[in-house]
RNA sequence: GCGCCCGUAGCUCAACGGACAGAGCAACGGACUUCGGAUCCGUAGGUUGGAGGUUCGAAUCCUCUCGGGCGCACCA
């Protein structure tokens, strides 16, 4: 694989620096200067040597008469137009660039492996419609797997189903116990049915907190009978649909799962693979995974006394592993807490955490065990999206692809649970004798919340407390958020009426295209722009706002490249290849305050491979947003400040021209990569 | 009590330990007889919550402190 040109500057550095000073340092620091006339490329290398130095000979050396020194023996790298000495002990290299517009040099090269990332994102509870904040983790994912495959990695999309959950079984509750409905009656049951279940479920909410217990006598026991269905007895697997109350939990899962998926279409989010609780539960994948954790000395312990007597437990890596539960944890006060935690329940049962374990050791193929599979979806492209299955597929059934078993994996999920993904990966890391644990990660990612303002325009009531607050986290559990296709139905609108507008010409279908193209690029964008760790309190007119730092205003940027374009085709102006001209010619248009801002956007635009590789390692598409509107902005400033089209000399339209084309199609690819198509106009 | 995250312009957010802390929004003032103004330019706005420390260099790392969020279930 050839390196980047980046690392071929920095081993040449180091090795001057070894025969010149008999130093061998690991790594060089680079960064991009921060203003043009610094260069492009700059090595703080003065200070590090001047550090080493003194360590080693104990002498004071100056950090910028070092950086001389070391630029009198570079030579004349290949690419680099001249090197300068600045600052306090800078190494400024300049490209040469008109060579670089002829023929880039890689500054990042695509960590390209064959292995397999398994990626899980989504992953809502399937009772009730998709809201901003789980839009907020599909988008993050499904950019995270763009991005990935974008640094040539194979990737495998998950979403995982817990359909054996306490939320399901609450709306069960609800349409058996409050509701009186047949499994028949909601199977058929017209209209949205995430919506339906939306309001039901807040409804239940609502009527356990007026009868706490029934939650108790109901709720749990509808949720045990849902996961007794599941678990294998001595007489095999019965038949879900038998039964009443998981015939509804059933119907209810399938039909949410179908609408979650169809919100997720609308955005361009889709799966390889939905993997369900219950096959964990009915592929005894727990007892599988217990085994190879008991093998593990110490890592967990099945508790003897104290408060979890009769569990199994992990211990926190805080507490010795050997040593007995603390003696007097029976008598814990309510303000000190068990660090430790349940994978199973004094009745056997397997705890969220537990079950975790065990589907990520198979996502690793070190389980042992696999799942049935049977295909849900396949769309006209070709693109199918699997589920997994509690019983054999009947001959002749498509067979699956080979799922799960992957190098390493990534799962979206709320930082809010943290601390319990600590003892997955603690486990993992375990298990798979794998150090570089680094790959096995838990992307967290901060909630959208809303003001108490937005939530009184969602003409919901606040309690005292709550309506004090700065900010709430939405909520499905209290129907406290904003719905997912609202939104982008409220996007689509608003883009719709500018579209048509300004394109009465076009036709109705060709308007609700772009504008669903613009909506999509609005909302995907306002979730990509913050960082991860970043809360986002959700404001309706920033969220419904197409100028400025937005999708749209990105878009905007490649239309406009696009249509300059299609102008030129259509004109009969003569064009030449940017490659036909001299190069001395190209140098000399690059040079002067001209030269520097054309040459500023070429090279930011060359930069687009730096941003994807910096957003893949950090796992961070923030990093690929901001870097994107920072193209668009000075491409806008480009277009703004020079004529194409009329630019008599043809040398420099040529130039203009092979700008505009690189400037735009590098857009475009950061585009694609976070999810955003191109309208055709806008 | 313990753990994690966050305090940067009026508001919302950026800034591999590096050179003078940058954008958007809001405000105000401008832009060629348009390759489309969903654009561009300018003005104003900052003791990076506070105090110490490490470093040639700190918004960034360490300690303390103040303020906010989230966790610490035989729920997920």
């Amino acid at each position: 694989m050839p390196s980047s040109f980046i690392q071929t500057l920095k081993s040449l550095i180091l090795d001057r620096v070894h025969t010149l000073f008999d130093l061998k340092l690991e790594d060089v620091a680079v960064e991009i200067p921060p203003r043009p006339n610094f260069g492009d490329l700059a090595f703080p290398v003065g200070f590090e040597l001047a550090k080493r130095l003194r360590e080693s000979t104990g002498q004071k050396q100056n950090p910028r008469a070092l950086a001389e020194q070391l630029r009198t023996v570079l030579g004349h790298p290949p690419g680099i137009s001249k090197v300068e000495v600045a600052g306090p002990g800078y190494l400024n290299f300049f490209l040469d660039r008109a060579d670089f517009l002829l023929t880039p040099l890689p500054l990042a090269t695509p960590s390209a492996t064959d292995e397999k990332a398994i990626v899980e994102h989504t992953s809502i509870n399937p009772n009730k419609a998709a809201h901003l904040g789980h839009l907020r983790n599909a988008v993050l994912g499904d950019t995270l797997v763009r991005l990935l495959r974008a640094s040539g990695a194979r990737v495998e999309v998950h979403n995982y189903i817990d359909n054996t959950g306490v939320q399901v079984a609450d709306v069960v509750f609800g349409f058996y116990w409050l509701e009186k409905k047949s499994k028949t009656e909601v199977q058929n049951l017209p209209g949205r049915f995430d919506y339906y279940c939306w309001d039901l479920y807040t409804r239940v909410g609502d009527y356990f907190r007026q009868n706490p217990e029934e939650r108790l006598r109901r709720s749990v026991s509808v949720l045990r009978e849902i996961e007794e269905r599941y678990r294998p007895s001595v007489t095999g697997l019965v038949n879900p649909l038998d039964n009443e109350i998981t015939g509804i939990a059933e119907v209810v899962v399938n039909r949410i799962i179908d609408c979650h998926l169809k919100t997720m279409a609308r955005l361009g989010i889709r799966y390889d693979l939905l993997p369900r609780e219950s096959e964990i539960l009915s592929g005894r994948f727990w007892e599988r995974a217990k085994e190879l954790l008991q093998e593990k000395h110490g890592l967990v312990v099945r508790e003897t006394e104290g408060r979890n007597q009769g569990c199994l437990v992990m211990r926190a890596e805080s507490e010795p592993r050997d040593a007995p539960a603390k003696a007097d944890k029976t008598s814990d006060s309510d303000e000190e807490y068990d660090q430790d935690k349940i994978l199973e329940r004094s009745d056997g049962t397997v705890t969220y955490t537990g079950k975790d374990i065990a589907y990520h050791l198979w996502k690793l193929g070190k389980l042992g065990k696999d799942f049935c599979y049977a295909q849900l979806t396949k769309d006209p492209d070709g693109q199918q999206t699997w589920i997994t299955s509690s019983i054999q597929p009947p001959p002749g059934s498509p067979s699956p692809p080979s799922f799960g078993g992957g190098a390493y994996y990534l799962s979206v999920i709320g930082s809010e649970q943290s601390y319990l993904q600590k003892f997955v990966k603690q486990a993992l890391v375990e298990l798979t004798h794998d150090p570089s644990d680094a790959r096995i990660a838990h992307i967290a990612y901060e909630k959208v919340a809303l003001t108490p303002a937005a939530i009184a325009e969602l003409g919901i009531e606040l309690s005292e407390e709550e309506a004090g607050r700065q900010r709430i986290g939405m909520s499905g559990r209290r129907g406290l958020g904003i719905k997912a296709d609202d939104l982008i139905d409220r996007l689509e609108a608003c883009a719709f009426e500018e579209v048509a507008t300004r394109h009465p010409e076009l036709d109705d279908a060709r308007q609700r295209l772009i504008a669903h193209q613009i909506g999509v690029a609005a909302l995907r964008y306002f979730l990509l722009k913050f960082s991860r760790t970043t809360v986002i309190v959700f404001d309706f007119k920033e969220a419904l706002s197409f100028d400025g730092e937005t999708g749209p205003y990105l878009q905007y940027s490649v239309v406009r490249a696009n249509s300059v374009l299609e102008k030129l085709a259509a004109s009969g102006l003569e064009q030449l290849e940017l490659a036909s001209l001299p190069s001395e010619q190209i140098a000399s248009l690059l040079t002067g305050d001209d030269g520097d801002e054309l040459w500023g956007l070429i090279y930011l635009g060359a930069r687009l491979d730096l941003a994807i590789e910096e957003a893949s390692a950090n796992l961070e598409p923030a990093i690929l947003a901001k870097f994107t509107y920072q193209l668009a902005q000075r491409f806008n400033l480009f277009y703004h400040h020079y004529r194409i089209l009329s630019e008599p000399d043809i040398a420099r339209r040529t130039l203009l021209i092979g700008i505009l084309k690189t400037a735009g199609n590098g857009l475009a690819r950061a585009l694609e990569i976070m999810g955003i198509e191109v309208p055709e106009c806008m």
